[in-house]
DNA sequence: TTAATTTTGTACCAGTTCGTATAATAGTAG
DNA sequence: CTACTATTATACGAACTGGTACAAAATTAA
């Protein structure tokens, strides 16, 4: 990977610049963020970053896969087996707690909140967004099947669906974030909500 | 409300450019409408927009405002306890669900799609969006509350924290929507919600 | 009529937008 | 040292941005 190649040898870091446009994208919205802007904030200059990213949208892009990897990082470990389900769900939800409030203001989640917005005319991040839910539909969906398979949640409900309303309280956590709820009044939503969840599971 | 002013007449509807111009920014969010979009759309000059809502973010402040009253005419009904918890949410949601996918492609929700973009550098959206957030989750709160009394809903759970979950619901409803799901899908996601939700009622 | 009042249309402004053409820079290969 | 290659910096441009000054138009009041 540290090959020595011909040419000027970059003075940038892919995976830092990435991480300083993706907190400048999530507060400002895709729109309203300037190639000024990014380029500030990732210390290039604007032909630099498109010989690096391609144009605005792309830039975007990038930054998506980006948060991405970050969350599949912090809950990807929730899919092994050993977690009970309201373990898993517990600790997922929690660890994106961590991440929504991890700026001042809290910015919540950065696909949920800032791409929608301009999914109606720009064709590929809507195809972005979309694959987004589907994994993590899926991501949610293992958490049931589990579940099921070890006896912790009815057969009789369906997976599929559930995971999508597990992933739904990922929604609403973000945008409340956003909003200006406080990390106390979300955490105490989410123990109220895992038992609704996991419905069979002894709650009180 | 016809009394005759002085001065030249309006020529515009108030009640029909606020339509159109929430059509626009529900397409294209805040920050990727221009004044010369919202110009056409209202098929008026810019000095008449900025005379009659103020500046581009007064304008947006507006269309939030036209957003709330058309749900609330769309669900204020279900508040009526003549309607069993089950009823109510159901209704609701397919009531929402109709707005939602009421142009084409499906917008979902204008507040929650394109707002929360916003929030973070403009301290009025913000406001708005967390009273938003607020009155919707009284909204559900009530009819938790109603069904508790009825005898309908468990009396040991936390209805504030039950309609939180409940607007949840809206919001992924909302994402997903204008992330092209199709309004089938989402039927059948709320026909399995809408039990969960309501925990003792009776699903097979 | 004349004055007062309100809305409308034209035209403009300074600042910003995204993207790129061009040339300088800093390294490797032979 | 001379090619070659890739990255960087400067500078520009045509289009668009939100907002407004100004005057014309259309009504009521006296």
């Amino acid at each position: 990977m540290n090959e020595k190649t011909r040419g000027r040898p970059r003075q940038y870091d892919r995976e830092q610049v990435l991480a300083s446009v993706l907190s400048l994208f999530s507060e400002k919205g895709y729109s309203a963020t300037s190639l000024d802007d990014i380029s500030e904030a990732m210390n290039m200059s604007r032909p630099s970053i498109y010989n690096a990213f391609g144009d605005k949208e792309s830039i975007y892009l990038h930054a998506m896969d980006s948060f991405r990897k970050q969350m599949r990082r912090a809950v990807g470990k929730y899919l092994d087996s050993e977690y009970d389900l309201q373990t898993a769900l517990m600790n997922t939800y929690l660890s994106a707690l961590k991440i929504y409030f991890s700026s001042r203001p809290a910015q919540g989640c950065f696909i949920f909140c800032t791409a929608p917005a301009e999914v109606i005319n720009q064709a590929v991040i809507k195809e972005k967004i979309s694959d987004t839910l589907i994994e993590v539909d899926e991501f949610f969906q293992v958490l049931f099947t589990n579940a099921q398979q070890q006896g912790d949640y009815p057969k009789n409900m369906d997976a599929s669906n559930a995971g999508k309303l597990a992933q739904g309280v990922l929604h609403t956590i973000a945008i409340r974030a956003r909003a200006g709820e406080s990390q106390a009044s979300l955490k105490r939503f989410i123990e109220f909500t895992v038992p609704v969840l996991c419905k069979s599971g002894s709650n009180s």
